[in-house]
DNA sequence: GAAATTATGTACCGTACGGTACGGTTCGGA
DNA sequence: TCCGAACCGTACCGTACGGTACATAATTTC
């Protein structure tokens, strides 16, 4: 939250269009993302762009964060919650998950933070990762533990139980469509694998009906 | 097989050699791999490289198929599977896998193939994936069936089961390595997560004992 | 053992790109 | 109306790197 807040006023309007331009160019991945390049479609001078981010890296990680700043999606109280609350929960999560991770925004972030990463320099890629993988943890941790909390999960360790849902939400999707895979993630196709994954998870972490005993030695 | 009989009788021991080298320089992800850094790495002249292998990314792709070349495990026998052989070959699967991904050689493999895919081109994203995700749903699915063939796994659609053991394998595993995270992955480690990873496979899609009905509606 | 083939190493070229300098323009304030 | 700050657009610089040319050495072939 105070992450997001300061992203969204650290910088003006003006440069958050440019931060924006960087965005499209990143998506758009014809063409390579060379400062010459950010600083014809944002209408704005190279001097301009290194006055504002320092250099190269410094945009593309303020382009990170902005990015990340406004995906926050509302969290979900994890007071009172019945099974099929418990359920349809986790099933938004794994939807918002999968679209996230399908959506030609992450695929090209994603894809500068591998980058960067394998360059040495692995700033990029943390940031990714800690606006990607490890949000969306810290995300989803309350919910589970709430339904531990409530008797609907059983589980010892709430991140191990989190990384299964991990993959049983994200399987090959995520490697597949960064290695350039064509792999139709229509809306359907999203719900419906949100689902399984839910009710996989739901197999192997759903409390039994009477008693609380734990799973995974 | 043949693929792997092609690249293996592809080119002479020198070339391999210079492949080699390219690995290396890959891994070893300090500096860049320059065509330059290639030839001193390799003793030997730039032009040969041009000579050999087209241009960099046909010596890119060499080594991807070079390296694939190599990693190809041997077959199990999927005749007369007890519960206990099926148990132990999807745990050697999982063990095999999770430590390819976890190698820096596959890391590096994955961040050329991805970085390429970035630039348009997506052949060796398309390389890497083939050799990767793809080559091992290949070599799981022929166990897969045969469990259920002999009434010991339960599932419709051989592809869905296989993407979800991959997904309880791999969780994320891969997209955290490749962004530079520090995860540690010992052998007790891997030993630990192919087991679970196996353990809950066979609670979603493993048969009941006597009668044999299907999962995933 | 000469001729031919092949490989090495170095030098070179062209270009792409990160970063800087600077003149011209807009705009807010006194 | 003038001043200064911010900014745009363009030109420029240095370097890194992919790719080529060439002269020299090694290896094979006849």
């Amino acid at each position: 939250m105070s992450q997001a807040a300061t992203a969204m006023d650290e910088w003006t309007e003006r440069q958050k269009d440019v931060l924006d331009a960087v965005l499209d160019l990143l998506v758009t991945g014809g063409d390579a993302v060379t400062t010459a390049a950010i600083a014809r479609k944002a209408n704005c001078s190279k001097e301009t762009l290194y006055k504002w981010f320092g250099d190269r890296d410094g945009l593309l990680a303020a382009t990170v964060r902005w990015q990340a700043s406004r995906v926050r999606a509302g969290n979900f109280d994890a007071q009172h919650l019945d099974a099929s609350q418990l359920r349809e929960s986790l099933e938004a999560f794994a939807v918002n998950w999968l679209s996230v991770i399908s959506s030609r925004t992450s695929i090209a972030l994603n894809r500068v933070g591998i980058s960067h990463a394998g360059s040495g320099k692995s700033g990029l890629g943390r940031m990714v990762l800690a606006n990607g993988r490890f949000a969306i943890g810290e995300r989803l941790k309350p919910l589970l533990e709430a339904g531990r909390a409530n008797g609907l999960l059983a589980f010892d360790d709430t991140e191990t139980a989190f990384r299964t849902f991990f993959g049983l939400v994200g399987r090959d999707v995520q490697i597949r469509l960064l290695l350039g895979d064509r792999l139709e993630t229509t809306e359907a196709e999203i719900a419906r694998d949100a689902a399984r994954a839910t009710q996989q998870f739901f197999a192997l972490y759903g409390a039994p009906q009477t008693q609380k005993p734990t799973r995974e030695g």
